[in-house]
DNA sequence: ATAGATATGTCAATATAACTGACCCAAAAC
DNA sequence: GTTTTGGGTCAGTTATATTGACATATCTAT
């Protein structure tokens, strides 16, 4: 089988590469807007799940974050204290606590948010939508969803 | 103006939320392997960086991977001890250090890369160039290069 | 020659975010 | 009624980063 030009090692390697890069500088962006509220990237990450998947359960965010959950109770606890999101237990199964942001959480969601969302808007706004398309199924397969 | 489709904040946000999924698997794959030299994803990170970019400066690293210099200097401490890496003094300037892998970062380097290549390889090869072009494309306008 | 800037290294203390392992309770499932 | 599941917590540890202060050697420019 002869080894397609974009299947070659160079290339991957570069992805490796570029895939740190691109979550990193994603992620730094908004760490002065965090540090704020005394929270960190654990926190961010956390806050971005909740707000992608409201009500979802404390076992459904330890499958996303993929951290133990002493680790994850230590993020919740912090965000709960300072009211950013509550736990309602769950009506079918009342031993889940379903995972809500509250006004304060929304508001803190959107600033963040905010300054996050520049540098992906700007790769974006400069890319065709067939581009994007592509990058999503790339992207997704990377993750394999 | 109007707003185009892909523009549009969820999808941004599942950009950010898959973004994250991308890096955090790429560089999970690898970690048993790293394990067994006792060596951790800011190791890894660093190799990587290195194989990519043999003989760059400490400092052309500090500025790739954008840490201080404190926590390179652990990292670099381990990976000379395990004679994983080797510095030259730079020949016009000698007070850098040009950093290259030796003939044990080199095996160390293509072991880890063999586990991590398969997630990028699997995806690529399930897309067509185009996709990988334009996939390519946009990561690198996130990154800003 | 010498003053200042640069590249690198290091000590010490601290912060952040993860881990392992051992338990606990309440509610659901069998 | 026993077992399993979902969630919470205590305690200790590890990995990786930070800030801040200095030290040394070498290069650059005057």
């Amino acid at each position: 089988m002869r080894e397609l030009l974009y299947l070659k090692d160079d290339q991957i390697k570069d992805f490796i590469e570029q895939i740190f890069y691109a979550y990193r500088e994603t992620y730094s962006d908004p760490k002065k807007i965090l540090k704020k509220y005394s929270f960190g990237t654990a926190h961010h990450r956390a806050i971005h799940l909740i707000e992608r998947h409201e009500g979802l359960t404390v076992s459904d965010l330890l499958n996303k974050l993929k951290i133990t959950k002493q680790s994850l109770n230590r993020v919740l606890r912090d965000l709960i204290k300072n009211k950013t999101i509550l736990l309602k237990r769950g009506e079918l199964d009342s031993r889940q606590r379903l995972i809500f942001l509250n006004e304060k959480g929304k508001k803190l969601f959107e600033e963040i948010f905010l300054e996050q969302k520049k540098r992906i808007y700007n790769a974006l706004k400069n890319s065709d939508s067939d581009s994007v398309i592509k990058f999503k199924d790339v992207l997704k397969k990377i993750i394999n969803e």
